[in-house]
DNA sequence: TGAACGGGTTACAAAAAAGTAACCTTCTTG
DNA sequence: CAAGAAGGTTACTTTTTTGTAACCCGTTCA
């Protein structure tokens, strides 16, 4: 299989999409919220600069995931939840947090270590 | 909940180990060939530097999904392998491939198109 | 009138990820 | 002896992603 062919698969297309240093912060807390506005998203994330949260919240709604919901008027209100697609994806991202709760890197890697000290101790 | 703490979150780290632009199909590989050579990954996935693709297999190796097996002689023979980890990530990869293919993003978007014109000609 | 708020945009800088090409080592074969 | 293969490393460039800071616009409140 080629590159090309690949591109488009569905697992590549789906792991692009929750790719971004935010996005999985981002989706907690739409998890957690069903709705919520932008600044207040802001403010809960502490370090994320605006335009990269802005940049992460496009992208995810181009993808399907969120939808934005603006209410002009006073104050302006721009809230964002979840659509079905990104609902959807609820069961499989916590599976993946089971996944890696399971096998939690910190125990294979004192394993690893332990064991390397040991064969040179020998 | 601040970042410091979501950082090393399952769902984070789970993600983080995901992400890099070949690990899908490196990932896809492996699950289709149970064992398989640096020299002839790299020939399947033309595309690739050879430094990335190292890289790559490093990071994975390190983050405990495969398993590197060297067998010093000739020809040097480097075989890497899914762990048990990565093993186990299988199920959660496909239900995330077949989320993707689904709500294929495609449909979605044309539809949102062909109604948005609708709308503006009536 | 002017400061503040919500939700942006813009121009630019810094950092991280990916790519390129040459090189190395050990062995083998012509 | 020269060339080639497997699996790397190194130095360097390009591209992509994040981050910083200033600004804008409409509206409200002091």
């Amino acid at each position: 299989m080629k590159y090309n062919e690949f591109e488009h698969c569905g697992l590549n297309v789906s792991l692009q999409m929750l790719s971004g240093k935010w996005k999985p912060i981002i989706l907690y807390h739409l998890f957690h919220n069903q709705q919520i506005r932008f600044t207040e998203l802001w403010r809960i994330i502490p370090k994320v600069a605006k335009k990269v949260l802005l940049d992460h919240l496009r992208q995810m709604e181009n993808d399907g995931l969120i939808i934005r919901n603006e209410r002009s008027g006073f104050p302006p209100e721009v809230c964002y939840r979840l659509s079905e697609k990104g609902k959807a994806l609820g069961p499989i991202l916590s599976s993946l947090e089971a996944w890696a709760n399971e096998h939690a890197a910190r125990e294979v890697e004192a394993l690893r270590k332990a064991n390397s000290a040991r064969r040179k101790s020998e």
